[in-house]
DNA sequence: CCCCACATGTAAGAGGTTACATGATTCG
DNA sequence: CGAATCATGTAACCTCTTACATGTGGGG
Protein backbone atom coordinates (compact mmCIF):
# COMPACT_ATOMS: atom_id res chain seq x y z
CA UNK A 1 0.00 0.00 0.00
CA UNK A 2 1.17 3.44 -1.01
CA UNK A 3 0.29 6.01 1.26
CA UNK A 4 -0.19 9.45 0.17
CA UNK A 5 0.97 12.53 1.67
CA UNK A 6 -2.40 13.04 3.53
CA UNK A 7 -2.43 9.37 4.57
CA UNK A 8 0.93 9.78 6.07
CA UNK A 9 -0.51 12.62 8.45
CA UNK A 10 -3.05 10.66 9.26
CA UNK A 11 -1.34 7.48 10.35
CA UNK A 12 0.89 9.32 12.25
CA UNK A 13 -1.54 11.27 14.42
CA UNK A 14 -3.35 7.62 14.61
CA UNK A 15 -0.48 6.30 15.97
CA UNK A 16 -0.59 9.06 19.32
CA UNK A 17 -4.13 7.76 19.89
CA UNK A 18 -7.58 7.42 18.49
CA UNK A 19 -9.32 10.18 16.64
CA UNK A 20 -11.71 11.51 14.21
CA UNK A 21 -11.21 13.40 11.20
CA UNK A 22 -12.58 16.50 12.81
CA UNK A 23 -9.96 15.58 15.58
CA UNK A 24 -7.25 15.35 13.16
CA UNK A 25 -7.89 18.49 10.81
CA UNK A 26 -7.91 20.57 14.31
CA UNK A 27 -5.03 19.01 15.09
CA UNK A 28 -3.08 19.50 11.77
CA UNK A 29 -4.15 23.19 12.03
CA UNK A 30 -2.51 24.18 15.16
CA UNK A 31 0.56 22.24 14.43
CA UNK A 32 1.73 20.82 11.17
CA UNK A 33 -0.21 22.99 9.42
CA UNK A 34 3.17 25.15 9.21
CA UNK A 35 5.09 22.64 6.94
CA UNK A 36 1.49 20.29 5.92
CA UNK A 37 -1.88 21.00 6.12
CA UNK A 38 -4.73 19.19 5.31
CA UNK A 39 -8.04 19.48 4.56
CA UNK A 40 -11.61 18.02 5.30
CA UNK A 41 -11.79 17.93 1.48
CA UNK A 42 -8.58 15.04 1.85
CA UNK A 43 -9.13 13.79 5.24
CA UNK A 44 -12.56 12.02 5.17
CA UNK A 45 -12.12 10.13 1.84
CA UNK A 46 -8.78 9.24 2.91
CA UNK A 47 -9.64 7.94 6.22
CA UNK A 48 -12.12 5.80 4.18
CA UNK A 49 -9.42 4.39 1.67
CA UNK A 50 -7.21 3.72 4.56
CA UNK A 51 -9.93 1.78 6.57
CA UNK A 52 -10.84 -0.46 3.75
CA UNK A 53 -7.17 -0.85 3.33
CA UNK A 54 -7.18 -2.49 6.99
CA UNK A 55 -4.36 0.19 8.02
CA UNK A 56 -6.78 2.15 10.65
CA UNK A 57 -10.43 1.13 11.89
CA UNK A 58 -13.31 2.76 13.27
CA UNK A 59 -13.28 1.89 17.22
CA UNK A 60 -17.43 2.89 17.63
CA UNK A 61 -17.24 2.61 20.89
CA UNK A 62 -21.14 3.65 22.10
CA UNK A 63 -21.33 6.89 23.91
CA UNK A 64 -23.96 8.61 22.12
CA UNK A 65 -21.14 11.00 21.09
CA UNK A 66 -23.46 12.57 18.43
CA UNK A 67 -22.12 11.13 14.81
CA UNK A 68 -18.58 10.86 16.15
CA UNK A 69 -16.61 7.91 13.98
CA UNK A 70 -13.15 7.76 16.26
CA UNK A 71 -10.10 5.66 14.04
CA UNK A 72 -7.70 3.53 15.41
CA UNK A 73 -4.13 2.62 13.71
CA UNK A 74 -3.91 -1.18 13.30
CA UNK A 75 -1.14 -3.49 13.60
CA UNK A 76 -0.56 -3.32 9.66
CA UNK A 77 -1.25 0.60 9.73
CA UNK A 78 1.84 1.44 12.02
CA UNK A 79 3.84 -1.33 10.11
CA UNK A 80 2.89 1.06 7.31
CA UNK A 81 3.79 3.99 9.33
CA UNK A 82 7.18 2.79 10.39
CA UNK A 83 8.11 1.90 6.69
CA UNK A 84 7.05 5.61 5.34
CA UNK A 85 8.90 6.46 8.42
CA UNK A 86 12.51 5.35 7.30
CA UNK A 87 12.21 5.32 3.96
CA UNK A 88 14.59 7.51 3.24
CA UNK A 89 12.90 9.88 0.63
CA UNK A 90 11.96 13.25 1.64
CA UNK A 91 10.92 16.20 -0.45
CA UNK A 92 11.09 19.55 0.58
CA UNK A 93 9.01 22.16 -1.29
CA UNK A 94 8.60 25.61 -0.63
CA UNK A 95 6.68 28.14 -2.37
CA UNK A 96 7.62 31.61 -1.35
CA UNK A 97 5.33 34.13 -2.64
CA UNK A 98 7.50 37.18 -1.37
CA UNK A 99 11.05 35.86 -2.57
CA UNK A 100 9.11 35.52 -6.04
CA UNK A 101 8.05 39.03 -5.85
CA UNK A 102 11.66 40.15 -4.70
CA UNK A 103 13.21 37.97 -7.86
CA UNK A 104 11.14 40.26 -10.54
CA UNK A 105 12.13 43.83 -8.54
CA UNK A 106 13.74 44.51 -11.01
CA UNK A 107 10.39 45.68 -12.63
CA UNK A 108 9.78 48.06 -9.85
CA UNK A 109 11.40 51.74 -8.97
CA UNK A 110 14.21 50.58 -6.25
CA UNK A 111 12.15 52.94 -3.94
CA UNK A 112 9.28 50.73 -4.02
CA UNK A 113 11.63 47.37 -3.57
CA UNK A 114 12.03 47.87 -0.13
CA UNK A 115 8.34 47.40 0.44
CA UNK A 116 8.23 43.68 -0.93
CA UNK A 117 10.80 43.34 2.03
CA UNK A 118 8.89 44.71 4.69
CA UNK A 119 5.57 42.80 3.75
CA UNK A 120 8.00 39.56 3.80
CA UNK A 121 9.23 40.53 6.89
CA UNK A 122 5.70 41.32 8.45
CA UNK A 123 4.73 38.07 7.06
CA UNK A 124 7.60 36.07 9.10
CA UNK A 125 7.23 38.09 12.35
CA UNK A 126 3.14 37.00 12.18
CA UNK A 127 4.64 33.04 11.96
CA UNK A 128 6.58 33.23 14.52
CA UNK A 129 4.20 35.12 16.67
CA UNK A 130 1.83 32.23 15.82
CA UNK A 131 4.07 29.40 16.87
CA UNK A 132 5.06 31.08 19.92
CA UNK A 133 1.91 30.98 21.38
CA UNK A 134 1.33 27.76 20.73
CA UNK A 135 5.03 26.91 22.58
CA UNK A 136 3.67 29.35 25.77
CA UNK A 137 0.26 27.09 25.80
CA UNK A 138 2.52 23.76 25.94
CA UNK A 139 2.40 22.31 29.58
CA UNK A 140 6.08 21.49 30.38
CA UNK A 141 6.84 17.50 29.37
CA UNK A 142 9.28 15.50 30.29
CA UNK A 143 12.24 14.77 27.89
CA UNK A 144 12.14 16.55 24.83
CA UNK A 145 9.70 15.20 22.33
CA UNK A 146 10.58 15.29 18.78
CA UNK A 147 7.31 17.29 18.16
CA UNK A 148 9.13 19.80 20.41
CA UNK A 149 11.87 20.46 18.58
CA UNK A 150 9.59 20.53 15.36
CA UNK A 151 8.13 23.52 16.82
CA UNK A 152 11.68 25.05 17.42
CA UNK A 153 12.31 24.59 13.73
CA UNK A 154 9.89 26.53 12.83
CA UNK A 155 10.44 29.21 15.23
CA UNK A 156 13.70 29.48 14.68
CA UNK A 157 13.16 29.64 10.43
CA UNK A 158 11.13 32.16 10.72
CA UNK A 159 13.51 33.96 13.06
CA UNK A 160 16.34 34.11 10.63
CA UNK A 161 14.12 34.99 8.15
CA UNK A 162 13.05 37.96 10.32
CA UNK A 163 16.57 38.78 10.28
CA UNK A 164 17.59 38.00 6.75
CA UNK A 165 14.57 40.75 5.96
CA UNK A 166 15.72 43.26 8.51
CA UNK A 167 19.16 43.20 7.43
CA UNK A 168 18.16 43.26 3.63
CA UNK A 169 15.78 46.23 4.19
CA UNK A 170 18.61 48.03 5.94
CA UNK A 171 20.79 47.33 2.84
CA UNK A 172 18.34 48.64 0.33
CA UNK A 173 18.09 51.82 2.47
CA UNK A 174 21.78 52.59 2.41
CA UNK A 175 21.55 51.79 -1.43
CA UNK A 176 18.69 54.65 -1.57
CA UNK A 177 21.18 56.96 -0.19
CA UNK A 178 23.72 56.30 -2.47
CA UNK A 179 21.78 57.33 -5.58
CA UNK A 180 18.17 57.80 -6.75
CA UNK A 181 16.07 55.82 -9.12
CA UNK A 182 17.28 53.68 -11.76
CA UNK A 183 13.83 52.72 -12.65
CA UNK A 184 13.44 50.51 -15.87
CA UNK A 185 10.94 51.62 -17.82
CA UNK A 186 11.29 49.12 -21.57
CA UNK A 187 8.57 47.69 -22.80
CA UNK A 188 7.25 45.72 -25.78
CA UNK A 189 9.97 45.84 -28.25
CA UNK A 190 12.50 46.49 -25.44
CA UNK A 191 14.79 43.30 -25.88
CA UNK A 192 16.72 41.72 -23.51
CA UNK A 193 18.45 44.47 -21.14
CA UNK A 194 19.57 44.87 -17.59
CA UNK A 195 17.43 41.69 -16.34
CA UNK A 196 18.58 39.34 -18.88
CA UNK A 197 21.19 37.33 -16.78
CA UNK A 198 19.79 36.82 -13.80
CA UNK A 199 20.08 33.04 -12.74
CA UNK A 200 19.63 31.67 -9.23
CA UNK B 1 -7.11 40.17 -14.89
CA UNK B 2 -6.47 37.93 -12.02
CA UNK B 3 -2.97 36.85 -12.55
CA UNK B 4 -2.74 32.95 -11.96
CA UNK B 5 0.30 31.98 -9.70
CA UNK B 6 1.99 30.89 -13.03
CA UNK B 7 1.28 33.67 -15.00
CA UNK B 8 2.80 36.55 -12.47
CA UNK B 9 6.33 33.79 -13.32
CA UNK B 10 5.69 34.53 -16.62
CA UNK B 11 5.85 37.91 -16.66
CA UNK B 12 8.29 38.11 -14.33
CA UNK B 13 10.54 36.78 -16.64
CA UNK B 14 9.60 38.12 -19.61
CA UNK B 15 9.74 41.50 -18.16
CA UNK B 16 13.81 41.06 -18.40
CA UNK B 17 13.49 40.06 -21.81
CA UNK B 18 11.48 38.18 -24.63
CA UNK B 19 12.09 34.29 -24.29
CA UNK B 20 10.04 31.31 -25.62
CA UNK B 21 8.27 28.80 -23.73
CA UNK B 22 11.03 26.60 -23.51
CA UNK B 23 13.68 29.75 -22.21
CA UNK B 24 11.19 30.35 -19.33
CA UNK B 25 11.13 26.64 -18.48
CA UNK B 26 15.05 26.35 -18.59
CA UNK B 27 15.26 29.28 -16.24
CA UNK B 28 12.88 28.36 -13.65
CA UNK B 29 15.06 25.62 -13.19
CA UNK B 30 17.86 27.24 -12.91
CA UNK B 31 16.90 29.83 -10.79
CA UNK B 32 13.04 30.28 -9.07
CA UNK B 33 12.87 26.38 -8.93
CA UNK B 34 13.92 26.31 -4.56
CA UNK B 35 10.87 28.49 -3.84
CA UNK B 36 8.54 28.70 -7.01
CA UNK B 37 8.71 25.25 -9.70
CA UNK B 38 6.63 25.60 -13.36
CA UNK B 39 6.60 22.93 -15.63
CA UNK B 40 5.60 22.52 -19.62
CA UNK B 41 2.00 21.30 -19.16
CA UNK B 42 1.55 24.97 -17.21
CA UNK B 43 3.77 27.25 -19.19
CA UNK B 44 2.53 26.68 -22.42
CA UNK B 45 -1.00 27.16 -21.73
CA UNK B 46 -0.36 29.61 -19.92
CA UNK B 47 1.45 31.36 -22.41
CA UNK B 48 -1.45 31.17 -24.90
CA UNK B 49 -3.88 32.88 -21.89
CA UNK B 50 -1.42 36.06 -21.16
CA UNK B 51 -1.61 36.55 -24.99
CA UNK B 52 -5.08 36.20 -25.61
CA UNK B 53 -5.10 38.81 -22.44
CA UNK B 54 -3.12 40.90 -24.40
CA UNK B 55 -0.53 40.94 -21.28
CA UNK B 56 1.72 39.21 -23.55
CA UNK B 57 2.73 39.17 -27.49
CA UNK B 58 4.37 36.83 -29.63
CA UNK B 59 7.73 38.62 -31.34
CA UNK B 60 7.62 36.07 -34.19
CA UNK B 61 11.13 37.99 -36.01
CA UNK B 62 12.05 35.61 -38.76
CA UNK B 63 15.27 33.93 -38.76
CA UNK B 64 14.30 30.51 -39.14
CA UNK B 65 14.76 29.33 -35.72
CA UNK B 66 12.77 26.37 -35.64
CA UNK B 67 9.54 26.43 -34.65
CA UNK B 68 10.76 28.70 -31.80
CA UNK B 69 8.05 31.46 -30.19
CA UNK B 70 9.54 34.37 -28.21
CA UNK B 71 6.84 36.41 -26.27
CA UNK B 72 7.66 39.72 -25.25
CA UNK B 73 5.57 41.45 -22.57
CA UNK B 74 3.25 44.10 -23.19
CA UNK B 75 2.42 47.72 -21.47
CA UNK B 76 -0.79 46.35 -20.17
CA UNK B 77 1.20 43.12 -19.12
CA UNK B 78 4.27 45.34 -17.17
CA UNK B 79 1.02 46.85 -15.46
CA UNK B 80 -0.46 43.66 -14.65
CA UNK B 81 3.07 42.69 -13.27
CA UNK B 82 4.05 45.65 -10.88
CA UNK B 83 0.12 45.62 -9.65
CA UNK B 84 1.01 42.16 -8.25
CA UNK B 85 4.40 43.00 -7.06
CA UNK B 86 1.92 45.89 -5.22
CA UNK B 87 -0.45 43.91 -3.86
CA UNK B 88 0.76 43.49 -0.69
CA UNK B 89 -0.46 39.54 -0.28
CA UNK B 90 2.18 37.16 -0.54
CA UNK B 91 1.88 33.46 0.51
CA UNK B 92 4.41 31.37 2.26
CA UNK B 93 3.28 27.46 2.08
CA UNK B 94 6.40 25.14 3.35
CA UNK B 95 5.72 21.66 2.72
CA UNK B 96 8.73 19.64 4.49
CA UNK B 97 8.62 15.95 4.34
CA UNK B 98 11.37 15.19 6.47
CA UNK B 99 9.92 17.83 9.75
CA UNK B 100 6.45 15.88 8.72
CA UNK B 101 8.64 12.38 9.52
CA UNK B 102 10.44 13.84 12.95
CA UNK B 103 7.18 14.93 14.26
CA UNK B 104 5.26 11.78 14.22
CA UNK B 105 9.11 9.83 15.59
CA UNK B 106 7.56 8.87 18.56
CA UNK B 107 6.34 5.73 16.41
CA UNK B 108 9.79 4.74 16.52
CA UNK B 109 12.12 3.61 18.72
CA UNK B 110 14.80 6.56 20.08
CA UNK B 111 17.71 5.25 18.17
CA UNK B 112 15.85 5.84 14.78
CA UNK B 113 14.75 8.81 15.23
CA UNK B 114 18.06 10.28 14.35
CA UNK B 115 18.31 8.75 11.16
CA UNK B 116 15.51 11.05 10.16
CA UNK B 117 17.56 14.38 11.22
CA UNK B 118 20.39 12.74 9.34
CA UNK B 119 18.38 12.82 5.86
CA UNK B 120 16.91 16.07 6.70
CA UNK B 121 20.34 17.41 6.96
CA UNK B 122 21.53 15.30 3.72
CA UNK B 123 18.66 17.03 1.86
CA UNK B 124 19.43 20.85 2.82
CA UNK B 125 23.34 19.87 2.34
CA UNK B 126 21.92 19.11 -1.44
CA UNK B 127 20.00 22.33 -1.82
CA UNK B 128 22.51 24.48 -0.53
CA UNK B 129 25.71 22.63 -2.88
CA UNK B 130 23.31 23.23 -5.77
CA UNK B 131 22.99 27.19 -4.65
CA UNK B 132 26.70 27.32 -4.86
CA UNK B 133 27.25 26.23 -7.33
CA UNK B 134 24.74 28.40 -9.11
CA UNK B 135 26.62 31.21 -7.03
CA UNK B 136 29.68 30.78 -8.45
CA UNK B 137 28.50 30.50 -11.98
CA UNK B 138 27.58 34.25 -11.76
CA UNK B 139 29.44 36.97 -13.75
CA UNK B 140 30.31 39.69 -11.46
CA UNK B 141 27.51 42.38 -11.55
CA UNK B 142 27.55 45.81 -10.00
CA UNK B 143 25.61 46.54 -7.71
CA UNK B 144 23.25 44.05 -5.69
CA UNK B 145 20.52 43.27 -7.99
CA UNK B 146 17.28 41.88 -6.08
CA UNK B 147 17.77 38.72 -7.83
CA UNK B 148 21.24 38.09 -6.01
CA UNK B 149 19.50 38.54 -2.76
CA UNK B 150 17.36 35.95 -3.33
CA UNK B 151 19.94 33.71 -3.83
CA UNK B 152 21.44 34.30 -0.70
CA UNK B 153 17.97 33.89 1.08
CA UNK B 154 17.50 30.26 -0.51
CA UNK B 155 21.85 29.58 0.65
CA UNK B 156 21.29 31.13 3.64
CA UNK B 157 18.04 29.35 5.02
CA UNK B 158 19.55 25.87 4.14
CA UNK B 159 22.67 26.45 5.83
CA UNK B 160 20.65 27.34 8.98
CA UNK B 161 18.72 23.87 8.50
CA UNK B 162 21.99 22.44 8.28
CA UNK B 163 23.08 23.86 11.32
CA UNK B 164 19.59 23.16 13.14
CA UNK B 165 19.99 19.64 12.03
CA UNK B 166 23.55 18.96 12.98
CA UNK B 167 22.35 20.55 16.43
CA UNK B 168 19.03 18.14 16.86
CA UNK B 169 21.44 15.17 15.76
CA UNK B 170 24.36 16.11 19.04
CA UNK B 171 21.25 16.65 21.11
CA UNK B 172 19.45 13.28 20.43
CA UNK B 173 23.18 11.50 20.77
CA UNK B 174 23.50 12.93 23.88
CA UNK B 175 19.85 12.00 24.85
CA UNK B 176 20.87 8.19 23.58
CA UNK B 177 24.18 7.96 26.55
CA UNK B 178 21.51 9.23 28.86
CA UNK B 179 19.27 6.09 29.03
CA UNK B 180 18.41 3.50 26.49
CA UNK B 181 15.75 2.78 24.48
CA UNK B 182 11.64 4.39 24.78
CA UNK B 183 10.02 2.28 22.04
CA UNK B 184 6.10 2.78 22.14
CA UNK B 185 4.81 -0.41 21.17
CA UNK B 186 0.91 -0.43 21.91
CA UNK B 187 -1.24 -0.66 18.67
CA UNK B 188 -4.55 -1.19 17.91
CA UNK B 189 -6.65 -1.13 21.15
CA UNK B 190 -4.35 1.06 22.89
CA UNK B 191 -6.05 4.14 23.56
CA UNK B 192 -4.82 7.21 24.44
CA UNK B 193 -1.05 7.02 25.18
CA UNK B 194 2.12 8.83 25.57
CA UNK B 195 2.00 10.78 22.84
CA UNK B 196 -1.71 12.18 22.75
CA UNK B 197 -0.85 15.55 23.75
CA UNK B 198 0.98 16.96 21.56
CA UNK B 199 0.70 20.21 19.97
CA UNK B 200 2.56 22.88 18.22
C1' DC C 1 23.73 9.02 -39.48
C1' DC C 2 22.57 9.30 -34.93
C1' DC C 3 22.12 11.59 -30.82
C1' DC C 4 21.41 15.54 -28.22
C1' DA C 5 19.55 19.92 -27.35
C1' DC C 6 15.97 22.70 -28.84
C1' DA C 7 11.11 23.30 -29.09
C1' DT C 8 5.89 22.95 -28.55
C1' DG C 9 2.19 20.92 -27.03
C1' DT C 10 -1.65 17.62 -24.82
C1' DA C 11 -3.95 14.20 -21.73
C1' DA C 12 -4.49 12.01 -17.54
C1' DG C 13 -4.45 12.20 -13.06
C1' DA C 14 -2.76 13.41 -8.38
C1' DG C 15 -3.35 16.39 -4.79
C1' DG C 16 -5.34 20.00 -2.67
C1' DT C 17 -8.70 24.02 -1.43
C1' DT C 18 -13.13 26.16 -1.03
C1' DA C 19 -17.66 26.27 -0.51
C1' DC C 20 -21.56 24.15 0.41
C1' DA C 21 -25.05 20.87 2.66
C1' DT C 22 -26.49 18.82 6.77
C1' DG C 23 -27.31 17.90 11.36
C1' DA C 24 -26.35 17.11 16.67
C1' DT C 25 -25.12 18.97 21.15
C1' DT C 26 -23.77 22.03 24.57
C1' DC C 27 -23.61 26.28 26.96
C1' DG C 28 -25.01 30.68 28.16
C1' DC D 1 -33.72 29.46 22.33
C1' DG D 2 -29.92 30.84 19.81
C1' DA D 3 -25.08 30.69 18.90
C1' DA D 4 -20.98 28.28 18.85
C1' DT D 5 -18.83 24.09 18.42
C1' DC D 6 -18.71 19.50 17.11
C1' DA D 7 -19.10 16.49 13.27
C1' DT D 8 -19.29 14.31 8.52
C1' DG D 9 -19.33 14.55 3.96
C1' DT D 10 -19.46 16.03 -1.26
C1' DA D 11 -18.84 18.73 -5.60
C1' DA D 12 -16.52 21.91 -8.21
C1' DC D 13 -12.56 23.69 -9.23
C1' DC D 14 -7.60 24.98 -9.35
C1' DT D 15 -2.90 23.94 -9.74
C1' DC D 16 0.59 21.24 -10.87
C1' DT D 17 3.22 16.99 -12.34
C1' DT D 18 4.12 13.23 -15.36
C1' DA D 19 4.19 11.06 -19.35
C1' DC D 20 3.61 11.06 -23.84
C1' DA D 21 3.58 12.67 -28.86
C1' DT D 22 5.92 15.14 -32.28
C1' DG D 23 9.27 17.36 -34.82
C1' DT D 24 13.82 20.41 -36.04
C1' DG D 25 18.72 21.40 -36.39
C1' DG D 26 23.51 21.04 -35.36
C1' DG D 27 27.70 18.52 -34.09
C1' DG D 28 30.49 14.46 -33.65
Amino acid sequence: MDLTPTGTVILGFLSGSEMSGYDIKTRVDESTRFFWAASYGQIYPELKRLAEAGLIEPSDQPGGERGRIAYRITGPGLEALRAWLLNGESTMELRHEGMLKLFFADALPRSQRVELVRAMAELHRGKADRLRLVHEAQRPVEGDPPWLAVLRFGLGFNQWAIEWCDAEIARLEAEAGDDAGGDIGTVAGGGAQAGADRDV
